[in-house]
DNA sequence: CGTCATATTGACTTTAGTCAATAGAAGTGG
DNA sequence: CCACTTCTATTGACTAAAGTCAATATGACG
């Protein structure tokens, strides 16, 4: 990354304006402030931790490219992953105000991150106090995605909890223009979407078996084909309201 | 209920106001613009549904005594409970940025709730920008409570599931005051239990025995004992610290 | 006293986990 | 490009946790 910081004022928050927007029009005024905050780009490598559980936070960080993943670290030594974290996404807008950290991020794939100061996210609510609303409203959102995973978690199985994570990604990332043919770049291990699902890797690994000979994914190295993402779709009785993607 | 509505707005938020002045110290203004926020009580029976999965709200309630909870609904008959709430707790701030509902909200128990219009918050906040983020630090607690549940829903047995449901509220209410001779008042029933953690009832009543067994928790009609709460503390691996109740 | 909701029990099934080995793939240094 | 290490995926045999079904208690309540 030889960009300097300024270089990404602008492109860096771009699908986060997008994204805000949903919620409620953004002024032109707030555009700009949001457009002005300084964002400091940083790359990391997958299984790098961006974040370190317990730590206490002096800015938030969105993705640019690539996938992170929240994981908090139990105290047998396992550990869960509580949220995925696709571009356009706060990995961590609330360590703005939570502190200490619950939980770790980690990066989920060679991963750009944006790191944005919290004195300038405060600066900026100053000047544009109804932004706020808009944070909450992502806040709000993002608590969302995490009820609806503590459902499936709770109450399907493991073949319907991994297509419901592959559900999930699909319509993230076809808003942010990240799937092409029918499929996107997945770099996660069956360890991690083991710790994402709440099982072990050897049950991940037959359930994925069992996806692909119902021919509802293809596998094939760092990327997930969704031939028929209908099917997927009812095979998961997936329901994409939770992710408040309209608009 | 024949208190008028005006009776409410001092003592309904008392808990509020206490909670919140964790995050930050708040002004003589800023505490007075919560006290006069205009508070509707009203009453539900345990089981009764206060807030509706898929609901459009204009009003956010707080619990000002009993227990509700969030349930998911799911579309094969089976549902979640996602968490609960004592009193002090909003039932759904994020419905004043968020609709519709994805979830609903029912009473755990005999509840009384205090009803605050979405346009008085938008007033109250109008005049005192700055409580906006004593929202979104209730909003990220709330959050981290959840996710909590989701890392035990995924990584934890049965037993120690119940057990760490009963440490959480054991701490969370006796912020409130309302945990006396080492109990507190508790009418969830068994479904109830298990629906909160992603099991079975029958799995539940057998873990429930399990855990009398072993001492850690005396249940008589509608409350719960917890004679060592250091004892089931260890042996839920429980950690308070996402609580954020220090302060 | 009878009814309904809750709690409890027993017998049996299923899903998911454990342990351990093997196969494949990707990455590294020479 | 090869040899080697290291991750990651896959398989098999077995175990354990949790679910299912169905009956039976228990208790609150009108």
């Amino acid at each position: 990354m030889s960009a300097r910081a300024e270089e990404w004022q602008g492109p860096a928050l771009d699908h986060v304006i997008r994204k805000l927007a949903r919620f409620a029009p953004l002024s032109r005024d707030e555009i700009n402030g949001l457009r002005s905050l300084p964002v400091i780009p940083r790359e990391y490598a997958r299984g790098e931790v961006i974040v370190p559980q317990g730590s206490i936070q002096s800015e938030s960080a969105v993705v640019i490219s690539g996938i992170t993943c929240r994981t908090k670290h139990l105290s047998e030594g396992t550990r869960q992953i509580v949220s995925l974290q696709v571009p356009g996404d706060f990995v961590d807008l609330h360590s703005f105000v939570l502190k200490p950290m619950d939980h770790a991020v980690e990066a989920a794939s060679k991963v750009l991150i944006g790191r944005i100061s919290h004195p300038a996210i405060e600066d900026m609510l100053e000047r544009h106090p109804r932004l706020c609303r808009s944070l909450m409203w992502d806040m709000a959102v993002d608590a969302a995605m995490t009820r609806e995973w503590l459902a499936i978690t709770g109450r399907r199985t493991a073949y319907q909890r991994l297509a419901h994570l592959f559900c999930e990604l699909y319509f993230r990332l076809e808003w942010v223009g990240r799937v092409r043919d029918q499929g996107y770049d997945f770099a996660l291990t069956q360890e991690m979407l083991a710790d994402a699902s709440g099982l072990t890797p050897v049950h991940v690994n037959r359930s994925i078996q069992a996806l692909r000979a119902d021919g509802l994914i293809v596998t094939e190295r760092q990327r997930l084909m969704i031939p028929d993402i209908g099917a997927l779709v009812a095979a998961a009785n997936f329901d994409a309201a939770y992710l408040h993607l309209l608009k």
